[in-house]
DNA sequence: AGGAATGCTTGACTTAGATCAAGCTTTACT
DNA sequence: AGTAAAGCTTGATCTAAGTCAAGCATTCCT
């Protein structure tokens, strides 16, 4: 009802230099005049709604994005109606290079909750990427982090029981928001039970139950999609498998 | 005993444009002078013994490796001494990615029998990213490659039985085989059930009674690692969670 | 060639987690 | 505001696949 604000696809004016996660999307060491060139090829802060697609599979590559606020799973549908999904996106992190092995995406992109993108479409990466060097490093590296993330995924899933899972999960998620600046105490999760339980392999029943789990042993407090961390040292101790 | 041959990381003289899998991990539209420029940063035909550590977790990032026979297998392995392995490269595959992130490999890479490969050293790897656009592209078309089949993997894992993983796995080698050239009606397995069934993430026993269930019900034949497919069809039809 | 070790298969039994079912809570819609 | 629809939790039951155990086949080593 009241909204004389504009929401879908417009652009905003916040530059990158300024924008808090500069530090995290671009990368390292360019050149004034490089950083120019690179904020001038952003699309910044496109809108996605809840629920809509960034993209879907076989859509063209049209543009690799920054996630700056918000949150987008991936996900793979099969034929008969099941999904299983890939990876959840949080503000820092890059999206789109599931489409690099034939220019049109493999995967699903979708909006758990309303969400701001940085866009950088591929023409003006093809072209950053051969006249800078240290683009093309930083954005090599962005492609390492995920093949890291997906290695990780394929350990958790071939690997663990379901508590491990659920335990690396949330340290996961904690480390992170750590690491970001937010609190690794306690955090809002995005995602519903259903799309957490489907991206760890379990049926929503079992992840149910393991939060309550983690909760009767005071590890964890669940009230919802918040979650406050009671004890860091034993939910990490819950993750047997870590990597060597 | 006999062995005059020197069977060490020998370098031999077999050209790229002569190597039967040139198509395979060149990119394409090089320039004659582009592609004498990558086959002089080639180091060809290295042997890497069976069981023998093509690369392990933390070596510093020298190369990206290009299987010309035999076959690797990658894996994470955690502190309490249980692996998971991520892929199998076979001829004509690329491997090494995985260090992308940090310039150290995250996984191992293992011969799982004597195997032949081809390595482009880093530095030659960033000099002709930045000035050959193809090549760019090319490397970008595989990194992607990786991370479809990984995709497909956690499909795998996240979804399918038991059953169903084996004959997905075992319609996509039959396929890749036949996209090479071999035999996609008969071949060997390079890997033991051990391997395998880590991979598909399931126990050995179980994975030896799923490939005796397919073997009753006349789809496959199984004399230990040979497979002969009988009816690719019913196989590829136990495969219920393909792509839509 | 002989023995040990590794790899594979099959059977019997157990169990982690799926499925089915019900109720309760929060969010979305008109 | 009121109702419908999602979303989440808990309990009871069932089953796919894991574990344990044994035996045979193959490869490896001296």
């Amino acid at each position: 009802m009241s909204s004389s604000r504009i929401s879908t696809n417009k652009k905003t004016t916040v530059a990158c230099n300024n924008c808090s996660l500069s530090e995290l999307c671009l990368p390292r060491g360019l050149t004034k005049e490089e950083l120019t060139r690179l904020e001038s090829a952003i699309d910044k802060a496109i809108k996605i709604n809840k629920k809509d697609y960034l993209y879907r599979r076989d859509d063209p590559h049209q543009a690799i994005y920054a996630v700056k606020s918000g949150s987008i799973k991936t996900s793979l549908s099969t034929l008969d109606g099941e999904e299983q999904i890939l990876g959840f996106y949080l503000p820092g992190d890059l999206v789109g290079f599931d489409a690099f092995a034939n220019s049109k995406h493999s995967c699903d992109a979708q909006a758990l909750e309303d969400t701001f993108v940085c866009e950088l479409n591929m023409n003006s990466f093809h072209d950053l990427c051969g006249s800078i060097a240290s683009m093309r490093n930083g954005m090599m590296r962005q492609v390492g982090m995920e093949i890291g993330r997906e290695h990780q995924l394929l350990l958790t899933l071939g690997q663990m029981r379901t508590e491990e899972r659920l335990a690396t999960f949330l340290t996961g998620i904690s480390e992170r928001n750590q690491s970001r600046g937010f609190s690794g105490r306690e955090f809002y999760l995005p995602m519903p039970r259903h799309d957490l339980a489907n991206y760890l392999g379990m049926a929503v029943e079992t992840l149910s139950r393991m939060f309550s789990r983690l909760q009767e042993d005071g590890i964890i407090s669940v009230n919802h999609r918040l979650i406050e961390i009671l004890s860091p040292e034993r939910l990490k101790g819950l993750g047997h498998h870590q990597c060597r």
